[in-house]
RNA sequence: GGGUCCGUAGCUCAGUUGGAUAGAGCACCUGGCUUCGAACCAGGUGGCCGGGGGUUCGAGUCCCUCCGGGCCCGCCA
């Protein structure tokens, strides 16, 4: 619809140009939007009022010659002029009705777009460190960018859901270490356990599923294992030198496979539970991408002889740094520690890279709010690279507060006192996570309340949305066992009989759900479904409780039953699929 | 100190990339179930869009500045 007034207001304007003789600018810039106000129509262009000091006339003026040029068309009833010089056009009802049509035919596919060429597009999202359960941070983080990939992918684009598994760093040499101590201590060789490992109860689980597989084999005598370590840190010394002390000790006791076998178990463990946790949260991936695999294969090297190659590299102290602030960064980030070791950001510079080799147009970010100074990291090495920054998004969710009613829920990663995802999962269930995490736009601090996300009352939107779904299938439920029909063709031959205010602004509601799609894909902002369903239940509540007349759907007069049955169905199919984007479940019965 | 996100009704937040009279939910007040599910609906109260300056036909939205808050600023991961 927007494409076609765009058309015909541009017409228009050729029109105003060839019989006044005037020049207009090669690409007029003027919009078509929706209206705020019913009074003003449904669309509006605020043509006349960009336009009128290039054509040297007043906006008004420009208005009424645009109006009288304008070609005809069949799904406009009405042109005005209104305000300063906005152009307000109404909508036929035939216009209306067609969204019906539409919607049937479409089914599940409406509000998805065709196909956009060339555009091919990966979104990674938590990637979270294996190395312990997600919390509720993450949750956030999978939920924006879950119904972001979804949204994309209904706004015609090609898209690959991504979690970059960080398998190769220190981290995960602390977690395998952590595993061993705790093995030890299970097949009664117990060791002192050191202040920075991971203490969660996780690590005694995967300790004891080693056990029974490996038996003894991976013990050794706590002489072994403690002789001359630097001194932890609440024993005074530091706590870094003592746990990589430790880990040395522990590759050197247990050799190369034994030790690989001790950290493929917690990691293998660790993205078990998480895949199984994110599956449960409705959110699925395309790929789960290693980092260790970007350094066996050489990705990583060939990443810093590029930069290097194009002279962004140099050395200082031993180690090998990235240029970043030609690119706008505030310093520069070493790539290559002085021991050798590639640092993260020779992963991510690499990964980048990698993105692109794969044929993506263009790689979409979902960080956590705490990584926002990697954006000027990340478009600076993209540049360093030689590949275009304005292709690297990085979307930043900020951070969601629990609150129990209105006391906050403490939490600290320090003392291992978070909150899970999965416990909140259990706690408020998967559906009303998806939806309140998703609600607010993710550049906003979200206030998450357990107690309104539990209660299944009028406050929840999460069930005002879901119970407008299941009251239509009510309706049609209903309908069976009072033995009326439902004829869909002869609703359509009727849909003219749907003449009551409610049921024309529900219709106009159902033709707005593709633009609501392609805005939230546009701006980023699965939110904007959120929004938009909270609205179409509201108006579907509104038209099933009118008090103005009867708008019964299961009416007697078998015309006006199944144009009424008609307009429930595709404002149920509406409701399921923008349900669908954001992974929050349509249900038949509450 | 530098960077970044934010500040809109008592509370939590929308606001269609600069449009017309700033909206919704909660809370509070009033009313509505013998007919499709009241997990719902109808109506009402409630605002210096943090302050100030600027850009223009037009600013909650863009720019500057100040005030207030969250987060970040390692050869950490």
């Amino acid at each position: 619809m927007k494409e076609h007034l765009n058309e015909l207001v541009m017409q228009a304007l050729l029109d105003v140009r060839r019989k006044a003789a005037v020049e207009l600018p090669p690409e007029p810039a003027f919009a078509i939007d929706r209206t705020k106000s019913k009074e003003h129509g449904d669309f509006t262009t605020n043509a006349a009022m960009v336009l009128c000091k290039a054509l040297g006339m007043k906006p008004r003026d420009l208005a009424a010659q645009i109006v009288q040029h304008l070609p005809p068309s069949r799904h406009i009833d009405k042109v005005e002029i209104a305000g300063p010089g906005f152009v307000n056009f109404f909508l036929s009802r035939s216009c209306l009705y067609g969204t019906l049509k539409r919607v049937f035919e479409r089914g599940v596919e409406y509000g998805r777009s065709a196909p956009v060429e060339g555009e091919r597009v990966t979104v990674e999202f938590v990637s979270a460190n294996p190395t312990g359960p997600l919390h509720v941070g993450h949750g956030r983080g999978a939920a924006f960018g879950a119904s972001l990939a979804s949204v994309l992918e209904a706004c015609g684009i090609d898209v690959q859901r991504e979690y970059y598994v960080n398998d190769n760093g220190r981290q995960m040499d602390i977690l395998a270490t952590s595993v061993w101590l705790r093995y030890l201590e299970l097949a009664g060789t117990p060791v002192r356990f050191p202040d920075n490992a991971y203490k969660g109860e996780y690590v005694y689980d995967i300790a004891r599923a080693l056990k029974s597989s490996a038996g003894d084999r991976l013990r050794r005598t706590a002489h072994e294992i403690g002789a001359d370590l630097p001194p932890d840190e609440s024993q005074g010394g530091d706590k870094e030198a003592h746990i990589d002390a430790l880990i040395s000790r522990c590759k050197t006791l247990l050799g190369e496979s034994d030790y690989r076998q001790v950290f493929d178990a917690g990691l293998n463990s660790i993205l078990d539970d998480i895949r199984e946790d994110l599956g449960q949260f409705n959110v699925r991936y395309d790929t789960w991408f290693s980092e260790r695999s970007l350094e066996t294969s050489g990705a990583v090297k060939r990443a810093v002889d590029r930069l290097t190659r194009l002279g962004h590299m140099y050395e200082n102290k031993g180690a090998l740094w990235f240029r970043a602030t030609t690119f706008g960064d505030e310093k520069d980030r070493v790539v290559v520690r002085e021991n050798g070791q590639p640092t993260y950001f020779a992963s991510d510079i690499a990964y980048l890279l990698n993105k692109f080799e794969r044929g993506f147009s263009r790689a979409i970010y979902v960080f956590g709010a705490d990584h926002h100074g990697y954006i000027a990291r990340l478009k600076a090495a993209a540049q360093g690279l030689g590949l275009d920054p304005s292709k690297i998004e990085i979307l930043l969710v900020q951070f969601a507060i629990l609150f129990r009613g209105s006391e906050r829920v403490q939490m600290s990663t320090r003392s291992g006192q978070f909150v899970t995802l999965r416990e909140l999962r259990n706690e408020v269930g998967a559906d009303a996570c998806r939806f309140f995490y998703v609600m607010r736009s993710n550049d906003q601090h979200l206030d998450f309340d357990l107690e309104l996300a539990k209660s299944t009352s009028r406050e929840n939107p999460v069930y005002y949305v879901q119970y407008a779904h299941a009251r239509i299938c009510k309706v049609f439920r209903e309908a069976i066992e009072r033995g009326l029909t439902h004829n869909r063709a002869g609703g359509d031959a009727a849909k003219q009989r749907l003449t009551l205010e409610p049921e024309l602004d529900l219709l106009g509601m159902l033709q707005r759900y593709p633009e609501a799609v392609e805005k939230a894909g546009e701006t980023r902002a699965p939110h904007m479904i959120a929004n938009y369903l909270r609205e179409l239940a509201a108006a579907f509540h509104s038209y099933y409780d009118f008090k103005g007349a009867d708008t019964r759907i299961l009416n007697d007069d078998d015309d006006l039953r199944n144009a009424r049955m008609n307009l429930a169905l595709a404002v149920r199919q509406v409701l399921a699929n923008g349900l669908k984007l954001i992974g929050v479940n349509a249900p038949e019965k509450m």
